[in-house]
RNA sequence: GCACCCAUAGCUCAGCUGGAUAGAGCGCUGCCCUCCGAAGGCAGAGGUCACAGGUUCGAAUCCUGUUGGGUGCGCCA
């Protein structure tokens, strides 16, 4: 049940009967009713501003069309009051037993309130991490993959059927570098002094035992052949290797994919589909052979001049045209992802994000182009970027150095301070800008650190439980199903009720804004006015929730405690982050 | 040089689809438990929403320009 959409109903049929009666244009284009929480108590519980919206096609005054729908608002059982007020405002007053029914309404649905239908069933496809599989992941990929699946969540709680993919570039000059990285480590675990790991190639610790494995299973046998027979082998342990690691590392943040995508499976089995996906947009004549002018803000060495394949991505918006072909003849990275992405449109989705890091920003304009001309500008491709993060500790900087090996692994964040504070914080932050993670902060247990002050709330309805078994041990989670809820009439209460119906529209909102951070905002506020009516309970003994002379108002109010939990456990589990029944 | 993002309280940031008097946390000031609901709560001070135009019934929100910051730019991946 959603409170609004009752709201906005009652206000298109009684539209429609003012239209029906002649005194609004029949032809009125009505479009989308805005309805929001009244920020002041006087305005009422929900605000309107359809008369406003639509003065200037019915050449009426706002307050006059207001009047109107007012008029036939007035004997809704739904509204204790209509007024019409400022400019021309609908302002409604909800009967109380809208927000009683409302409880139960939760109630009976559990944590599946707020689970909506406006994704339709359409299907999305989004594509998140995508980190090469030529490492450990560290920090940097921690807030794409945590935006990536949460973004997931929300979407399919919104009604969409989500696919979770990661490119996996194994194919190229890094994963080839890789590939001889690892062959190094071989040689060394054969006794072979190979010294220092030469620039350019990968030196990290983390390929030792991906070479003594290697040394295991093919003993010498590699040190005699020609490098055209060792390096697949060991690129295809070490990517093999890398990859199961970086699955572990996401499966550590509640991450999980339905597809890996390899990038060499592009080219593979007998099918070119970078040349398919060429020759299609050659068919659009959008492929020639050109120069590029060459790139400012870069130093001018070893820019070479030369005719070459090129995309003409200028067509769809991009600043220059791009290069598919290196001079040696093969596909640049980019060609492959036009593949890619020619292979995802032929799948067929209704909606394709990529979600991508800082650092790729620059390529988006490219990436759009691809879409927009493979796709003849049909496909609906968002790219959503994900910012910086800077890892502090006690508000000091952690120096984060590749050469120097000292970079944040994604996995010691984790368990240095656990999964939920890193989802939870992550997805403080709107995506598109940068974001401070302080390792001591999210670990601390006070109302400073906004995890543990969400997950106490929840945890501290669970402990409402365990003590009324004391005063009322029949008071149970199905017994206040039965609860008369005209009990709950204090301000404090029909306050945190409000809110609770709020929670189906920040869900909406969210997934169709592509902004998860408004939901842990959210769940920071429910959270706030549930402690808020604790504390009443100090002064006020009379409010607090367990009442021992009267059963029946304490069986409301652990109604309206149960259903407030449902709704942090649901917003908890949409973000990935646990719902504790106490704290320690 | 060019592109994208950002600019709201001393600090870190929310602000929904343009809506009525601009919101929170931290910090600051002052309060509330002589264990049974203080891991918390209450109150106060604090704002030219960077600047200048425009759009309209109405702009922190949309458009243009200016200034100031962040990130990026390749036949790399």
């Amino acid at each position: 049940m959603n409170v609004f959409a009752e709201v906005e109903q009652r206000i298109r049929s009684a539209l429609e009967m003012v239209q029906a009666e002649g005194q609004l244009p029949a032809d009125l284009a009505i479009g989308q009713i805005e309805l929001q929480e009244a920020r002041d108590p006087a305005h009422g519980d929900i605000a309107c501003n359809v008369a406003m919206v639509l003065a200037k096609a019915a050449r009426m005054k706002p307050r006059d069309i207001a009047d109107l729908i007012a008029g036939k608002l007035q004997g809704d059982a739904t509204f204790t009051r209509v007024d019409v007020a400022g400019p021309g405002f609908l302002n409604l007053t909800m009967a109380p037993d809208i927000w009683h029914r409302l409880v139960s309404g939760i109630l009976e649905r559990g944590t599946e309130y707020g689970r909506t239908t406006i994704g339709q069933g359409e299907t999305v496809d989004v594509e998140y991490v995508s980190a090469n599989p030529t490492g450990p992941m560290h920090v940097g990929h921690c807030r794409g993959a945590v935006f990536g699946d949460t973004l997931c969540n929300l979407l399919a709680f919104a009604g969409y059927e989500v696919t979770r993919e990661y490119y996996v570039n194994d194919a190229g000059g890094q994963v080839e570098k890789l590939a001889r990285s690892t062959y190094l480590r071989y040689r060394e675990a054969l006794g072979e002094d190979i010294g220092e790991i030469p620039p350019g190639l990968y030196p990290g610790d983390y390929l030792k035992p991906i070479g003594e494995k290697l040394a295991q299973q093919h003993g010498r046998a590699l040190l005699d052949k020609p490098e055209t027979d060792w390096l697949p082998i060991a690129r295809e342990a070490a990517v093999t290797e890398l990859l199961g690691q970086i699955k572990e590392d996401l499966a550590s943040l509640g991450v999980h994919h339905n597809l890996f995508f390899s990038e060499r499976s592009l080219t593979a089995d007998g099918r070119d589909q970078v040349k398919e996906a060429i020759e299609l947009l050659r068919d659009k004549d959008l492929i020639f052979e050109g120069r590029l002018p060459r790139p400012k803000g870069h130093d001018d060495e070893e820019w070479e001049d030369r005719e070459q394949t090129l995309f003409r991505s200028t067509a769809f918006g991009d600043d220059v045209d791009r290069a598919l072909m290196k001079s040696d003849g093969s596909y640049t990275y980019f060609a492959y992802d036009v593949a890619y992405h020619y292979n995802k449109l032929q799948r067929g989705f209704d909606h394709y994000f990529n979600v991508l890091g800082a650092d790729h920003i620059g390529y988006i304009p490219r990436l759009k182009a691809a879409v927009a001309a493979l796709s003849d500008g049909k496909a609906d491709f968002a790219t959503p970027v994900c910012q910086l993060v800077k890892v502090l500790r006690h508000g000091d900087p952690v120096r984060m150095s590749k050469r120097a090996g000292t970079f944040v692994a994604l996995r010691d964040v984790v368990d240095e301070v656990g999964r939920d504070p890193v989802r939870f914080m992550m997805l403080m932050r709107k995506n598109d800008s940068p974001l401070d993670f302080d390792l001591a902060k999210v670990v601390e247990q006070s109302k400073d650190n906004p995890v543990f002050y969400v997950q106490y709330a929840h945890a501290r309805a669970s402990s409402v439980f365990r003590n009324v078994r004391e005063v009322f041990p029949d008071l149970d989670r199905t017994a206040i199903r039965s609860a008369d809820l005209g009990r709950l009439e204090e301000a404090g209460e029909i306050d945190i009720v409000k809110r609770l119906a709020r929670y189906p529209r920040v869900i909406e909102s969210a997934a169709r804004e592509r902004e998860p951070h408004r939901l842990p905002f959210y769940l920071y506020d429910l959270a706030s006015a549930f402690h808020q009516q604790w504390a009443r309970g100090n002064e006020l003994p009379q409010l607090r929730f367990i009442q021992p002379d009267d059963r029946g108002l304490t069986a409301a109010r652990l109604a309206l405690v149960a259903a407030l939990q449902e709704v942090i456990a649901s917003g908890l589990s949409v973000l990935g982050v646990h719902a504790p029944e106490e704290m320690r």
